[in-house]
DNA sequence: CAGGATCCACTATTGGATCCCG
DNA sequence: CGGGATCCAATAGTGGATCCTG
């Protein structure tokens, strides 16, 4: 059968190119294809289930809740993104990358970030996700490699330092998401009111709104552009 | 009286330099300062009267409405347009070039074309242009003379031929505005019901919206950027 | 709470319509 | 009707908020 194919493949892989190999061959599938050898249930509507794509393409190549094959990717020193696209292959969203605290920002240079780390190699695996199809008809696209391009790494440097250096001078008011030509920074909590533990400017302690780095769609457009043209 | 000095430069220029230096002689002043020396009304408000601004700073450079010194313009080879920018010197809006036929753009290429002739040469005028201010308090900017550099060129012809190859082709549903990464083309006309004599695909007679080529506000951001940075 | 993300009200952009003059 | 342009309702874009899981 299959789908079983696929769960078949779900023990660790060996390489990169065996991981782009097994999202390569999810492509064409719908999610409820996806769903129907994974023994878990499809909710009907997209909304009120927003991680739940990203979450059975992880478990289709093998990346179950178990530390150990979460332990595979980070092996391969690969980040997993879905990437909701339009019939016409255009990003419908920005892409999350991690979360941030602002004194990190200020102590951290791009080279060392989380940021960095987590965009230095990622598998895109695109999903075709216009708003009136439901879950389970959304179907996947073919995946990618990828990794920044020297005028990649020189845009999302630049917008990191952009960043890091409101964060460090305290520029908060004008430290909000449009900031950034590629990456940005956005709240990210369960609601507005949400509030870490936090220094301010002067090392004090204070509350803040978790943020977190984005991908702007703009160029995760281009990134898939790229892609679309190596095929 | 320092209006008296822009009223005796109006008569013809003998090269564009001087003409350049004349609107540059105009930078910081309002229009209700220009309008001073020119003996002609000043309308309280931008709306109603939108070439207004355009056909003042025209009769400031000499421009009147005798055929004579709009002859000057036309020997100089030089195209005068205002051009609203925010105080952030962005563009306001888009700049209209000239009509066009949808017939003579299937016959015309581009180094033929009207349009080209137009862009070949440019004097921008930027007028600081806010929502709020009215007529009389908006303020001349600092002139600059505009070639198509090649890669604009470039773009402006490989634009002309989209929307030329649209035109021949027939596919006037698909030839609206959208079309154009910096030149586009849309209605003009008094109001969208207006319609002129024209020739359809067999060069049949028919009625037609008249069209006009513009230039995109994104594209005079880039020109104007280029501009502020030869300052 | 970190991580998988999308939602959606609001803002920004702009395509088509329009205004005045000669 | 061509040329000086801007207006503004509708659409596109996105910044901040939010949802679910382990």
């Amino acid at each position: 059968m299959e789908t079983q194919t696929v769960a078949a493949t779900s023990a660790g892989f060996a390489s990169q190119h065996e991981l782009l190999r097994a999202a390569r061959h999810l492509a064409g599938r719908t999610i409820a294809e996806l769903v129907h050898g994974l023994d878990c249930e499809l909710p009907a509507e997209p909304v009120r289930n927003k991680g739940y794509v990203g979450r059975i393409v992880e478990r289709a190549l093998g990346l179950s809740a178990s530390p150990l094959s979460a332990a595979d990717f980070e092996t391969l020193g690969v980040e997993l993104k879905t990437l909701p696209v339009s019939v016409a292959s255009r990003p419908r969203e920005s892409t999350f990358v991690c979360y941030v605290a602002l004194s990190s920002l200020v102590e951290t240079p791009w080279e060392a970030s989380r940021v960095a780390y987590k965009l230095a190699r990622v598998l895109f695996v695109p999903i075709e996700s216009e708003p009136h199809l439901t879950l389970a008809e959304r179907r996947v696209g073919s995946a990618f490699l990828w990794s920044p391009t020297r005028e990649q790494s020189a845009l999302l440097q630049a917008d990191y330092a952009e960043i890091a250096g409101r964060a460090a001078s305290g520029e908060l008011e004008t430290l909000d998401a449009r900031v950034g030509r590629v990456l940005q920074l956005r709240p990210k909590a369960a609601h507005g009111a949400v509030r870490v533990r936090a220094s301010d400017g002067e090392g004090l302690p204070s509350m803040a709104q978790p943020r977190a780095f984005y991908l702007r769609a703009g160029f995760t457009a281009e990134v898939l552009r790229a892609a679309l043209r190596e095929d």
